[in-house]
DNA sequence: CTGTTAGCGCCTTCAG
DNA sequence: CTGAAGGCGCTAACAG
């Protein structure tokens, strides 16, 4: 037990060389003999021994991993990390996720403090995901996903909010809808304004006005968003219908209704945000607006990738469309 | 841009003082002047200084990191991971997932490449998924989810593989199935062995010899299960119903049943395993045998953390429950 | 062809 | 209270 695991030193006593070839031969550099390359092969083989990723890019600049970095595991990022890992098979690099455990991420900065204490050693590149600053990167290329803001310098990928929270509006209008409510997401992230400018845009051009009582804040969190509900839900006059910013409202949202005895969608109609697969997991299962998540992660390392190529991918922002997926928790008012 | 990030020198030439003296505030140690501490925490701030996790490892035994190892970032692993940045929460341990891309993943012993090239360095302790080899640890603890075998040694975790299997089984006996054909898992796998004896132990309690034909490879994998779910439907007396051993394999088994133009579970049942997400965007929806694969995910993160705290966890072999989800793929033959 | 030297960014003695 | 020196594992010059 705990035998400590070799390091390249190990190697080079067993096999009766200096550190400096044994490292040679890893890299497979010109200058060492035949015999001697199968010698340090063989100790390598007995010891079992791995080069060190720190050490290595400790001292080289490349490392060929890139980084991911979320605050959190959780439906939203874990579908984006599906679609990563598509993107970075066959280009050779490696992907290493960083998250913090949720604590650290509530500091503001967390991405630039991570990106710091990662980038120059250990990644080549990364990408964000819903940062909520971006600072001058450190030389390594990084992609943000669903940023604070619009971007301007850093290249950035998401998906037309917008559109997909008017749509999800309209869908509600359609059926009847005038008294709809709005949990809004973290006012931090563009997403979560975006996605109620679009409500209010959509309420706006069907010349249905907003009740300022109902928008309320969610924060894109289970417990807040509960809580939303549970307000929304116990006013004098409540509203037929919720949108919710994120999935993860929505469903918080469901599960207030059903504590409180409403029927969904008879008693209220609730439309999300994401769909993430959790969605298709609820009773009556969720309507919600699609946003192509693991694409997103994919085109992220894409874009990553083309970068430490040396390209220049042309549109730097990329912005991927949305569609409402009807389901079964929207229905007219009664 | 690309100005590389701000090192410990820089921020001890900014401060007017020494390396060492700024490696002590950060640090928290005894001997430094609170004039000096407030002149270097400015410098820290004004450059975004944050140290190097690299560095920082490498010189350090502990780094406060756990890993995660993982082949790649499909539906089981990203369940899994779901689970364990919850455990990791509170714990004052960030996590890092570690992903090989897919391609160096098919080189037998991957863990161990892994593991050695993170550990001691990087890493106080790691999570592997699904090895094939458990080789000695390396000093930082380690701990297994769904292993080659049934572990003797590394603590482990995974769900009682057998009888999930054998419910499956039961519940095509029940119906009324006698052809029930077995997609069986990668066979490096104990839990694609065990799989496959509950789907045999049940047969045999039933008195419904196994027709060898009916017992095909499908590894885990969607291309593989896809092809083999196509022989096995091309036979000349095709199964009732087909038992697939992971719920990816059991969503190529429906795409091609409904390529060839059957109904399910009209014309075909399939029954899959590990109910993962995806398994409720079939329509229609995936029957299957539920891992509470987050919980593998968070059991394994505790198991870690206790361990690097000196505990001696009990059980070193954990194995959690297996349920059967009846959906709406199974019924009884025509 | 092989070994020696220096240094990546950091932290920990140990002197001053 | 502060700074200089050494070394973590590794690689890139340069010497022999």
């Amino acid at each position: 037990m705990t035998t400590s695991r070799a390091t390249i030193r190990d190697v080079a006593a067993q096999a009766g060389v200096s550190v400096a070839t044994v490292s040679k031969v890893i890299n497979d550099r010109y200058g060492v003999s035949a015999s001697t390359i199968e010698r340090v092969r063989a100790a390598i083989e007995q010891l079992g021994y791995e080069s060190s990723l720190v050490a290595r890019s400790l001292r080289n600049q490349r490392t060929n991993v890139i980084g991911v970095l979320v605050t959190d595991i959780e439906p939203f990022s874990a579908e984006l990390l599906k679609g990563a890992a598509k993107a970075i098979r066959g280009t050779g690099y490696e992907l290493v996720v960083y998250s913090a455990g949720g604590e650290a991420a509530h500091a503001v900065g967390w991405e630039n403090r991570y990106l710091s204490r990662l980038s120059g050693t250990l990644i080549d590149g990364a990408v964000i995901v819903t940062p909520t600053v971006l600072a001058p990167s450190y030389g390594a290329p990084v992609v943000a996903v669903d940023p604070h803001t619009g971007g301007e310098d850093v290249p950035t990928i998401d998906s037309d909010n917008r559109r997909g929270a008017e749509t999800a509006t309209e869908h509600l209008l359609e059926l009847g809808h005038r008294r709809i409510a709005f949990i809004a997401g973290r006012s931090d992230l563009e997403s979560a304004r975006l996605r109620e400018t679009g409500f209010r845009a959509a309420m706006a051009a069907a010349g249905v006005p907003v009740d300022p009582a109902l928008v309320v804040a969610g924060d894109y969190a289970e417990a807040l968003s509960a809580n939303a509900a549970h307000a929304l839900l116990r006013l004098p006059d409540p509203p037929t219908a919720i949108f919710a910013a994120n999935d993860i409202s929505a469903i918080a949202t469901m599960d207030m209704a059903l504590t409180l005895g409403m029927q969904v969608p008879d008693d209220l109609s609730v439309i999300g945000f994401d769909n993430i697969p959790e969605s298709t997991l609820t009773r009556p299962m969720l309507t919600t607006v699609e946003q192509p998540i693991q694409l997103m992660g994919q085109r992220a390392i894409e874009m990553v990738v083309a970068i430490l190529r040396g390209e220049h991918p042309d549109p730097r922002q990329v912005r991927l469309p949305t569609r409402l997926v009807l389901r079964d928790t929207t229905a007219g008012p009664r």
